[in-house]
DNA sequence: TTCGTTTATGTCACTTTGACATTAACCCAT
DNA sequence: ATGGGTTAATGTCAAAGTGACATAAACGAA
């Protein structure tokens, strides 16, 4: 039976001012030496998928301790995608707060949130297809479950829950019908005693996830009647 | 970087004598020789992974054209989930009409229709978990796109199609109220001329899948408040 | 022609959603 | 201290969708 080099590949999303970003690093060896592509490597012989994808985290964006979700996106597996060889791509997609990058990782590429809109065209290998394949996952994902607060530092003000809603599906949501949707709909989100406190504005109530998985009834995008 | 051998296994589904049953081979050869597993073999040199699960799917089933819905279901590899080594299985999703199962497929093993509700237990390597991903993602399909056709020869009536919900979500859908969601569902199903004509009762319209891919608003499973 | 059977449609109360207005709570400048 | 600016939270109402129940239509068979 044929063997083949497993890889994965990471489709790491936030929202940082007001854009939907993604984590991209620059390759530093060939192939496509120089150009942008998902953080990623090989599989290890005993390792699991799963703690391949966090290795390959820690080693290639210095991020230790992941505080978003992670989910399995896909496999990829044309055999003329990596130009080294037959290499078969398992896809993970994270959804994380706006996190500082930390130092470049061991192997010294430079790893950065890039907005997604800015992505078209400049990535390496098939990732373009396979961030394509991320971003409008989450996008569903809103829809029905409450992972909207992966994106969110907590605790968080239903205001920033709804920008990521309205940065992640590019569309405005009614301030009054979202806020009564997430506070009526049982383990989306949990209140908290706390509130904010900044420089204008009547204070805002703080909330954490929720324990729900899935919404019932759910958070549908406007507009695809 | 090391190799491993990648597989395809199979998650073929359909709704017979009003139960959802899988197609399950029995194993001929070691390792879990003599009990159950779902079809599948290994990827080969040059071959996409498409191609292998159509391949796989001729080569156990019998099955050359495929009727119905084939989709990625998620891929797994934990390092010991197969005892002759490493193996990462990609897993795919099959919907299908309930075929005639062709005669025993090119390497002789048997292949069948079995109830899920049956197989509890009896499947070889990390095939019930595969197995049980494959039933719940057909499940929530069923909730927000029209492949619940995929289950029905074309045409069917709208019977035919309730009793593709009710199998698959095991529940009891109201006719009325079913009638009128799938009937006023742009792209849900098109009418065609034909009618049924059967023993008894007033015959019934025959429909074939529509355009839509996905519902708006969804068609929800009951209960799940 | 009548009966049994199955499909199709009618109705209505309740829930959910979309669109718009008002009140509440805070900071700050005067 | 007071009023204005700013942001959060809640109120209202019509439209759309859903759940539950009843009735009519179209066939075959007795």
């Amino acid at each position: 039976m044929p063997t083949m080099a497993v890889a994965v590949d990471l489709v790491i999303l936030t929202v940082r001012d007001g854009a939907l970003c993604a984590l991209i690093i620059e390759r530093l060896l060939p192939p496509h030496e120089g150009s942008r592509a998902l953080p990623g490597g090989f599989v290890l012989e005993d390792e699991d998928l799963e703690a391949a994808a966090y290795r390959e985290l820690a080693e290639e964006t210095g991020i230790e301790k992941f505080p978003g979700h992670l989910e399995q996106l896909g496999t990829y597996g044309k055999p003329d995608r990596d130009p080294r060889g037959r290499v078969v791509a398992v896809a993970y997609l994270l959804l994380a707060p706006d996190l500082p990058i930390p130092k470049a990782g061991s192997d010294a590429r430079h790893a950065g949130w890039i907005p997604v809109a800015d992505l078209a065209g400049t990535l390496a290998f098939d990732h373009e297809a396979i961030l394509s394949d991320g971003v409008e996952r989450a996008r569903s994902k809103l829809e029905y479950t409450n992972l909207a607060t992966a994106f969110c530092q907590s605790p968080f003000t239903i205001a920033q829950l709804r920008q990521v809603y309205e940065v992640v599906w590019g569309v405005e949501l009614d301030p009054r019908n979202f806020h009564r949707k997430v506070t009526s709909t049982p383990g989306f989100i949990e209140p908290t005693e706390e509130r904010t406190s900044h420089r204008a504005g009547r204070p805002a109530q703080l909330f954490r996830t929720g324990a729900a998985e899935s919404l019932h009834p759910p958070l549908l995008r406007p507009g695809r009647a």
